[in-house]
DNA sequence: ATTAGCATGCTAAAATATTAGCACCAAGGA
DNA sequence: TCCTTGGTGCTAATATTTTAGCATGCTAAT
């Protein structure tokens, strides 16, 4: 059959736990990316995904000395845009004010008087832009 | 091979993108389901999907005249919560703050004033409640 | 100069996921 | 009654993902 899931260059399983670990770190290497996988498989399988992702164009690489370090081909904060934007509308009906106040919570114990301070600027800052 | 990654219920692309519907319908029906999804299988094909999902205990139904509804056994607010960690994580090192500012630049001009002024209640309210 | 260590690429087998097809049941209209 | 419609479950085929294994090359140490 004619390949559509292809095209769209969606991720599987591993490539996404993958993915998901090299933008945390920034960049790695085929070790680090391994040791952070849950229930790891051998190195060669990890391997073999990392080169399927740069196939995909997910991933490239720069040498470094005897090794390869992958990073993500697309920026993190164009990744991170699109990951709240849906994490937005699929579990918040698109609220921001919703999203705030679950991150605030999970956050809580987090958040020092500071980051409280910085936040309120944020949005201050946001609202005159935004006008 | 003994399956391990059987134990911790991940899910495969289409199963994620399944639950990813369901959590934004908040309910839905197989045809629901089917007509959402992108490069959309066969009936059967979804059905087979959402009966795995089920097994996995990630999906429940109830019935409705003729059909079944499915909803996630996981409570929105507490699948929501799990999500938006992650992705604070593995995006925004763990700053809740640069979260929030990555959220109000992709939501600028969907912000009344009134968003803004609720915005910062809610942060008054923890900070309140944080000390 | 051999060997050990560690990186790479490729390939093929095994495990999973994805899919279509078929059988079956119930309700409603011709 | 007998079809048609629209739901269900199950099963088997196909496609993809996931995995291990092996060959190769480079470097550093014995």
């Amino acid at each position: 059959m004619e390949s559509r899931m292809r095209n769209d260059k969606s991720l599987s399983r591993r490539e996404r736990q993958i993915m998901d670990i090299v933008y945390e770190m920034k960049e790695a290497t085929a070790a680090q990316i391994m040791e952070r996988l849950p229930s790891p498989p051998s190195y060669s399988a990890v391997r073999a995904l990392i080169r399927v992702l740069e196939q995909k164009g997910h991933l490239v690489h720069r040498q470094d000395g005897p090794r390869y370090i992958f990073v993500p081909r697309l920026a993190k904060d164009k990744a991170s845009r699109s990951a709240l934007a849906h994490l937005k509308q699929t579990f918040f009906d698109g609220s921001t004010t919703d999203v705030v106040a679950a991150l605030l919570d999970l956050s809580e114990e987090d958040l020092s008087e500071d980051d409280y301070l910085k936040l309120n600027e944020l949005i201050d800052k946001a609202r005159k832009e935004g006008r």
